[in-house]
DNA sequence: AGTTCCGATGGTATCGGTACCATTGCTTTC
DNA sequence: GAAAGCAATGGTACCGATACCATCGGAACT
C-alpha cells in the first residue's frame, strides 16, 4: 500500500488568494455571501491548486454529512434499481451522496447494515424493506433522523413514506380483468422473508374477487438461487392442475409473469386467448417490443427523485415533509390481457 | 427541520468504563491489543450507552474513510446491479461502505461525479464506464488512489482491472455458432455513447467470422428512452431485409436478444430451427424457465466481491494488487442455439 | 451629526476521533 | 542483577473544515 497523496487544504487556498480561510469556506458553500471580486480570486486559487473541499472535515464541524444511507432489499431485480438511480441523481444535484447497502429481504441484515450506517452519521435514511426488527425500528426513531420508507404506504411511517398503495394496485388490476369478462382469475406470488408488499397486492386481489369466486392463490416461499421466472413457470403448472378452467392470472411481478408466459408458450397455451396474463412493475421485459405484458407501472425513478427532494427540503428549512407521498400507479394495457 | 440528536462520544464511553478514550478506540478498532477484562468493560459501556463510533471523525484523524466510491454506467439493466451487490456485500464485511453514483453512459457525467466523490476522500474508486475524459483520467492518476476498472480488461488500466475479455466473449460465442453448423451469422449491438465494450464483443465476432462470410452487423446509436428490446426487434427486421438467409444472430446482450426472440415469435420464425440466437450476460430472462437463451454468462456478483477483497488487501498491506484479474466467462447452452 | 444597520471579512474554539510518543509494571536474557 | 523487551494503557497534539462572535467601513435613517 502506498502513502496517501497530500491533499491541498483550505488554508492553502486562502493563502494563495490572500484571504482568510473562512472566506474560502463561504465562497464555496454560500457564494452569495462573498463579494464577486473576492469570489473570483478564490475560484482562481482553487483551480490553480486543484483544491477539492474535504467533506469529511466539513461533516465533523458542521454536523451535516450531506450523505444519505439507503438499505435496499435487493438490486437483482430491476425493481429498485430505478429508484436508486433517481435517488443518486436527485441527491447529487444538491451536493449530497448516497451510501448503498443491500439487505436481501432479511430484516436481520437490514439491522446490521443500519448499525454500520449510523456510524456514517447520515442526514437521512432510505429503506425499501417493509418489515424491520423491533430494535432497528427503535434505533431509527431514536436517531431522530428523517427516515423514508419507499415502495409502500404504511399506516404509521416511522417518519415519512414515498410510494403507492400495493393493495389498490392488486385490487385494480384484478378489477381490470373482471371488466374484461374474465371469469376465473388466479394469483401468484413469491413469499419473501421479511417482505409483505406482494402480500398486500394479494389482499387487493382478494378484495376485488370478493364473492366472485373462491380466491385462487399460489404462494411459494422464496429460496435463494431460484429465479422468479421459475416460480412463475411452476406456478402455471400448479394452476392448470388445481383449477384447469382458469382464464386469467394476476402475477405479483413481471418476472413471475415472464415465467408464466414462457411456460404457456411451451405448452401451446395462447395468451391472452386461452389465459389472460398481467404483471406488476413494468420492467423492460414487459414492453411492447418484448412480451407486450399488461401490467402495473410504477415510476421508480421518480420515487427516488422525489425522496431526494424531500430530503433537501427538510434541510432547507421551512417546508414540512409530508408523512405520505403517493406517487400512484398506472395500469398499462398491452397484448397479454 | 429538527435539531440533531446529541450523539454519545468516545469520551463518554471511556468515562463510564473508567479507561482512557484511546483505549476505547483500540478496543473497537483493534480488540486484540486490549486486555480481555478491559475489553469487556468497554463493551458493556458501549452497550449501555448505545454508542456508535463516529466514522466521520475517525476519517479525519486517520486519513482513512473506509469508503469506496463507485461510478456505474447505469443500474437500469441488471448487468451492473449484481456487481454493486457483490461490492456492498464484500465491503461491509470489512467495515467499509459504498458511495454509489450513476453516469448514464456519459463520460462527462462521470467526470462531474468523480469530482464530487473526491471530496469524500474515498479509499478506492470503482468504475464501470470504459471511456473516461482526459481530465478525469488525470485526476484519477494524481489522486494516487487504487482505481478499479470493472467489466473489461483494458491494455493499460489506470491502476487495476477486474473483468473478462469482451473480445474473446464475442469471438467464442460466434465460434460456438459456427461449430453448430451455422452458415450466415449476423451481429446486433447498441452503440452507447462513451462505451466500447459491446464494440469489443463485435470485434471478437468479426475475428471469428474472418473469411467465413462478410460481417453482417447492425449497429444502432443509443437513444434515451428506447429499450434494448426495441432495438432487438427492429434489428431482426433489418436483418431479415438485408440478409434473408441469416441462420444465426449474435446479440451484444440478453435484452437485445429478448427483443429479437419476441419479434421472431410474432412473425412465426422458429428459434432455433430457422434462426439460432445468442445473447450476453445471462440475465434472469435468459434462464431455462424463461426464454432459454444460449448466452455468455458473467459472474457479476463475484466481480464486485473480488474487487472488495482486492481493496481490503491493498490496505491490509503486504499483498500486491494484480493489475489484471480475469474472472472469465462461460457459454451457457440452452434451447435458442 | 450621531446612531443604527448591513455587507464583507477574519480570529478562535471546536467537532470526535486517531497518530505518536511516553509511561508503567512485569518478564526475559545473559 | 542490570539491561532489554514487551504488553497494556494513557496524554497530547493534531486532522481540516465550520460555528460563533467580533470587527470594520460605509450607507441609511432620524
Amino acid at each position: 500500500m502506498q502513502r496517501q497523496k497530500k491533499w491541498v487544504t483550505m488554508s492553502d487556498v486562502a493563502k494563495r488568494a490572500g484571504v482568510g480561510k473562512i472566506t474560502v469556506s463561504r465562497a464555496l458553500r454560500t457564494p452569495e455571501k462573498v463579494n464577486a471580486t473576492t469570489r473570483q480570486k478564490i475560484k482562481n486559487a482553487v483551480a490553480e491548486l486543484g483544491y477539492v473541499l474535504d467533506e469529511t472535515a466539513g461533516a465533523l464541524s458542521s454536523k451535516r454529512t450531506r450523505t444519505v444511507c439507503a438499505v435496499i432489499s435487493t438490486l437483482d431485480q430491476s425493481i429498485f434499481s430505478t429508484t436508486v438511480n433517481g435517488l443518486t441523481d436527485g441527491l447529487s444535484q444538491n451536493g449530497m451522496q448516497l451510501f448503498l447497502g443491500t439487505a436481501n429481504y432479511s430484516s436481520k441484515n437490514e439491522e446490521a447494515l443500519l448499525q454500520a450506517f449510523m456510524g456514517r452519521r447520515p442526514d437521512a435514511v432510505v429503506l425499501t424493506n417493509s418489515l424491520h426488527t423491533n430494535s432497528a425500528t427503535q434505533n431509527l426513531i431514536q436517531s431522530n433522523l428523517p427516515i423514508f420508507e419507499l415502495w409502500e404506504l404504511p399506516d404509521n411511517p416511522i417518519y415519512a413514506a414515498v410510494g403507492f398503495s400495493n393493495f389498490h394496485a392488486g385490487r385494480d388490476i384484478t378489477t381490470y380483468l373482471k371488466a374484461r369478462n374474465k371469469k376465473k382469475i388466479s394469483f401468484i406470488r413469491i413469499d419473501y422473508q421479511d417482505e409483505c408488499r406482494s402480500r398486500l397486492r394479494m389482499e387487493g386481489y382478494c378484495e376485488a374477487i370478493g364473492e366472485f369466486h373462491t380466491p385462487r392463490i399460489i404462494e411459494v416461499p422464496y429460496e435463494h438461487g431460484t429465479s422468479a421466472a421459475e416460480y412463475g413457470a411452476k406456478g402455471l403448472v400448479k394452476i392448470l392442475e388445481k383449477w384447469p378452467d382458469t382464464d386469467a392470472i394476476v402475477c405479483a411481478n413481471d418476472s413471475l409473469a415472464m415465467g408464466v408466459w414462457c411456460e404457456a408458450m411451451r405448452r401451446g397455451i395462447s395468451i391472452p386467448e386461452k389465459i389472460a396474463l398481467t404483471g406488476f412493475g413494468d420492467f423492460e421485459l414487459a414492453g411492447a417490443a418484448a412480451l407486450g405484458l399488461t401490467t402495473v407501472q410504477i415510476d421508480g425513478y421518480q420515487m427516488g427523485k422525489i425522496t431526494a427532494e424531500l430530503i433537501h427540503n427538510y434541510y432547507s428549512g421551512g417546508i414540512d415533509v409530508p408523512t405520505i407521498t403517493d406517487i400512484h400507479f398506472k395500469i398499462i394495457e398491452r397484448h397479454s390481457a
